[in-house]
DNA sequence: CCTCCTCTATGACTCAGGTCATATTTTTTC
DNA sequence: GAAAAAATATGACCTGAGTCATAGAGGAGG
């Protein structure tokens, strides 16, 4: 997370996207640097018979799509606001301007993508390994400690529709639901009001 | 990459691992800086049942394993000499003294890790979506156009086993077999005496 | 040239997760 | 506060990739 009042100094600007916009698309050109103000936007593919896969949701004060800023490649998905949403964006040019004059935040940066390889690395192995359980019980894990940083059995609220995890995982709606029910039976989480805990 | 002298200067030292010695375990702490010198080395998980996962291949020039070197997380997968193989490899601490004094390779570092978010972003959401021959196509796709930068209609000779598609895509070695097969008679791919070509 | 080992190949069978259909509950919207 | 939309839930059925077994081809090494 880059301080607001820095990025606005190198020229950002804070832009308004209603809920459901695209802020970009999957194969277009980087040309700025992203951060949540408030609201929430997530990054998705969409694959040919149109089903869903979702590669993260960013919340206040997370970056997101600087990866085809510094490789140069093309976006690998869209980017699209989940709830009406203020997202502070950089020009490119300025972005590289201010990591040059602040090589810890440079640093900072460079922490955030490895961050994210982590989980990436972690989710294309379990996904790759099937059992539809396992892979929720992972993703699950993953928030609890890396992002949301709680401890505690059932001390994490889970704050997505079943279908959204099943977009982040891979697996269909059904399956999810059937999954986090048996999961619930064997202890390993607990549902209560149709909310999950872990 | 970073050149080997400046490497060295920085104190580190070549160490040649023998085909199938392991390098760092899944879980392990990050002490060093990784670069293949000669030989080819993998990352890889093993799931419940044994079946392998491999997050990717290095050859003479790749680093790998930096991501939890700058994130604080353990190794999220084994490293493994596939061939009688030299590394060139510097701690922790003289990295970041040398990535310090020099920001130009820091940069091309972080490029680095964008490039390789960038297709663990597509394997990820490739992976979810099923269909083994899209899955097989995505990722000879990748390694011919941004790994070996070939162009060309079956220029791109794959130098790996069935077995090593099967791991690094998910899928079984029958199924692989299947799926070239079948995708030979679409025209996506050739098949010369046992070897692919995309 | 022969042996051993790895890799490719193919058929038969199984089953887990996807698909589809339908219902109920909760939340959102106007 | 009623209507519409979204989310959760459940059953029945189906299919495609996994599993298992077995065989042949190619390559390395003595």
């Amino acid at each position: 997370m880059i301080p607001e009042s820095l990025l606005l100094d190198f020229g950002a600007k804070i832009i308004s996207y209603p809920k459901g916009t695209q802020l970009f698309r999957e194969g277009d050109t980087a040309l700025n640097f992203y951060q949540v103000v408030s609201g929430e936007v997530k990054m998705n593919n969409y694959n040919l018979d149109g089903k869903e896969f979702i590669q993260g949701i960013f919340a206040s004060g997370q970056s997101f799509g600087e990866p085809p800023l510094f490789a140069d490649v093309k976006y690998p998905a869209n980017a699209e606001a989940i709830t009406d949403s203020e997202v502070i964006q950089l020009h490119k040019s300025q972005f590289f301007a201010l990591l040059a004059a602040h090589p810890d935040i440079h640093l900072r940066m460079t922490e955030t993508l490895a961050k994210r390889l982590f989980y990436k690395a972690i989710m294309v192995s379990e996904i790759s390994s099937q059992e539809p359980e396992h892979r929720i019980l992972r993703i699950l894990d993953y928030l609890k400690k890396h992002v949301h940083k709680i401890e505690g059995k059932f001390a994490f609220k889970v704050d997505l529709t079943r279908q959204q995890i099943a977009d982040l995982t891979g697996l269909r709606v059904e399956t999810v639901i059937r999954a986090t029910k048996s999961l619930e039976k064997k202890g390993e989480l607990k549902i209560k009001s149709r909310k999950v805990y872990r």
